[in-house]
DNA sequence: ACAATAAAAGACAATTTTGTCCTATTTAAT
DNA sequence: ATTAAATAGGACAAAATTGTCTTTTATTGT
């Protein structure tokens, strides 16, 4: 609702990748796709915008998979993930529709919604992969249900 | 990106609805979709969906059109459009595509998506028509550019 | 009654998003 | 060198969303 499915699929992939990186393992995209039940094919095709816009690393051939530095992973913010697959409509893009929004010609909804708005953005910037992956490595969080 | 188009011109359209209800003015679908600059028939189709669920008041034949009674106008919420149009998705859906939401196996990132989310709620909650359609009486707001 | 007006409804078309499948490329191990 | 394992990439398919068009129904005014 919120995100499309790519980046849905492409949020909880990442968060399994550093959780699995945490402890040294890299992951191919069958174990990533079994582990947030996702389909692979799709989910493969999202991991490749992951991986050109340096969010993931990926290695080809036998013993290759993902993985993320773990010097990374504090680094790698929601907002990287949210913007490199969905761009950044949910930052910019005016609640009703309007071409862009503009405070200076602002729809009757832009002041509350600039506000929602402005709140999701700080939390997607502030919001690590590394602080998701420590919640679920200690059994608090799912990945899938 | 947060709202659905339908759900974007079905606001849009209300609002203007709203607006020119409070001149006492009845508004053909053409003319909405004219000021607010979106598709005719498919703003026809959205707006069907708003009177099956008593949002505006519709009349058919000469002179008739769009309406809502002054006395709704404050009680109509915007969560009751977005409701109407894209389900309650926004409202309870999870923010990494779990199946369902729930505090108790929550997904990674529940918490801080969860804040968000009920200011998103109550926002939109408190949110009139008629709020969003004065601020337009005055010309401090645009429903197209 | 009749004609004109406007929304309702349904069938269809285009586009975007989501998803699958097959081939190519890279790399490791033997 | 050969084989096997893994991602990359492209073509295709299905489904959902967005959009159009035509017909039907209700209502008004004459
Ligand atoms: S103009 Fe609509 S949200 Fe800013
Ligand atoms: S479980 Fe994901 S938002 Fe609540």
């Amino acid at each position: 609702m919120m995100f499309s499915k790519a980046c849905e699929y492409g949020i909880r992939a990442a968060v399994y990748i550093a959780l699995q990186s945490l402890e040294g393992k890299r992951v191919s995209v069958a174990e990533i796709a079994d582990e947030i039940d996702s389909p692979v094919a799709f989910t493969a095709k999202t991991l490749q915008q992951l991986t050109r816009n340096n969010i993931v690393k990926s290695i080809k051939g036998p013993s290759g998979g993902f993985e993320i530095e773990k010097e990374d992973m504090d680094s790698v913010k929601l907002s990287m993930i949210v913007k490199a697959i969905d761009g950044d409509g949910i930052y910019m893009g005016c609640g009703l529709g309007l071409k862009e929004c503009n405070a200076n010609q602002p729809c009757p909804l832009h002041d509350k919604f600039a506000d929602i708005r402005s709140n999701l953005r700080k939390m997607l910037t502030n919001t690590s992969l590394y602080e998701l992956a420590t919640g679920l490595e200690v059994g608090l969080t799912y990945l899938k249900r």
